[in-house]
RNA sequence: GGGCAGGUAGCGAAGUGGUUAAACGCAUCAGACUGUAAAUCUGACGGCUCACGCCUUCGGAGGUUCGAAUCCUUCCCUGCCCA
């Protein structure tokens, strides 16, 4: 039923940052190979942002493999740890979400996670089904468990205790939340980005605290967002999303910084390892433009999340806008109504929603960044045009066609 | 409980009575250059106005003053130290 110890150790290793211990994982292996049962492996899944990216996929990529091995993906939602907020600290106030918000972004998780998970051998669990249970003699000795000295060792805490910033004593309590889950679910390996390291490894000690084995975990490497500077992540707006549109995803891949390409295709692609190799050396000795990787990465990565057709029609469409310097085929229509007396472009602009007020309508213009039908717009009072319809380009990309009802 | 230091635009950070819509850096946006990218350069970066200008901002609320981000009162929040 399962592969070879080998084999699986080697599709395991991939792409992965860390193995911690590597001999249990071995260990763990060897003994579901005799018994013939799959290894649990969990993922936690944060419910308040629904939207996957390319990021998520990495490590949503790394349980596929798990999966394709024979073993039982397990999705925790951590829909309890989502009403009470964030620990990260980053985002200061994220507001709460209510059961019935984070069961609705549980469902659209799972439906993006199935992209790349094997739909069929998920399992999927929401945290506030034993998290909710306990009550406060039950916290009071899951937080027994581990010292403050031990919390303060995750960098995050270290790193804001030394700086001077607030640290709630909630936060203290996430990563026990989250071992809990390890708990609760008998996990035998938790995979999670390198960030979640601390928190996987207190889920190893609290297993130990309440009779399990503890669990192997498996970290894999964060991927740098398409500002080549900062983790992918919504909040730095540097990600691309997948399930964006295919022209999206493509127009955006094409953009990352050309030291990423690389690494795309090495966390977020299937291509194998030998064309991996390839692409090293290509990148290597330049003996092919960068742009002609990069746009083959684009085309892949379209691929995997929409197709084939999708991914060539979406460079077409790149190829027309951005060397061509044509129009896009299909182009918004924002209807001018009859009520409306906007008659400059300026006021159009902001009407429209292309500039967020009009003194940056102004600013676009003055700065050359419109145009009407291909042709720029100079003049801060031009007026709108008598045509009934008509294309306007803002910056370059945001088209819309104007009609006049 | 006591003492001290803070809360300024998306972020970081100047500014301690008028010439400050508020230096500077980052981020962002537009333009040039390119490969569409990076790097670089230029410009913009609260709102309304063609413009002179006007209006709204410096944790909240009051107050002093011709005039406050800057002074006073009070409330909220954060960090540090002492107990």
């Amino acid at each position: 039923m399962f592969p070879p110890l080998n084999e699986q150790m080697d599709l395991i290793r991939r792409g992965v940052s860390e193995i911690i211990p590597e001999d249990d994982l071995v260990k763990k292996l060897e003994k579901s190979i005799k018994t013939n049962t799959p290894l649990r492996v969990k993922l936690g899944c944060d419910p308040s942002r629904p939207d996957l990216h390319l990021g998520h996929s990495v490590v949503l990529r790394k349980l596929r493999q798990f999966q394709d091995l024979g073993h039982q993906a397990i999705l925790i939602i951590g829909d309890f740890t989502g009403m009470i907020g964030d620990p990260s600290g980053r985002n200061k106030t994220r507001p709460s979400l209510t059961i019935e918000e984070t069961r609705l972004n549980g469902k659209s998780y799972f439906e993006q996670a199935t992209k790349i998970l094997a739909t069929q051998g998920v399992r999927m669990e929401y945290n506030s089904q034993w998290l909710a249970k306990m009550n406060f003699s039950d916290v009071v000795v899951l937080a027994g468990k581990y010292t403050v000295a031990r919390m303060l060792e995750r960098d995050d805490f270290t790193n804001r205790y030394k700086a001077g910033e607030p640290i709630s004593v909630h936060e203290f309590l996430y990563p026990l939340a989250q071992a809990m889950d390890s708990v609760a679910i008998e996990s035998d390996v938790e995979l999670g980005g390198t960030d979640q390291k601390f928190n996987l490894l207190v889920g190893r000690d609290i297993q130990r605290e309440y009779g399990l084995e503890p669990q192997v975990i498996v970290t894999t490497p964060l991927l740098v967002g398409t500002d080549g500077v900062e983790k992918m992540s919504k909040s730095y707006d540097n990600y691309i999303g997948i399930s964006e549109p295919a022209r999206e995803m493509y127009g955006k891949t094409l953009r990352i910084p050309d030291n990423l390409i690389y690494t795309y295709f090495e966390l977020a692609s299937d291509v194998s390892n030998r064309d991996l190799a390839e692409i090293k050396q290509q990148l290597q000795d330049s003996s092919l433009n960068p742009r002609d990787l990069k746009r083959k990465l684009a085309r892949t990565l379209v691929t995997m999340y929409h197709n084939s057709e999708e991914a060539q029609s979406a460079e077409a469409e790149f190829d027309r806008i951005f060397i061509d310097k044509e129009v896009p085929d299909v182009i918004e229509d924002f209807v001018l109504g009859d009520g409306v007396v906007e008659t400059t472009v300026v006021g159009l602009l902001a009407i429209s929603k292309l500039a967020s007020s009009k003194s940056e309508a102004r600013r676009l213009i003055e700065q050359g960044g419109v145009s009407i039908n291909g042709e720029r717009v100079t003049d801060l009072n031009t007026a709108i045009p008598q045509a009934k319809a008509f294309v306007v380009k803002v910056g370059k990309r945001k088209f819309l066609r104007i009609v006049q009802a």
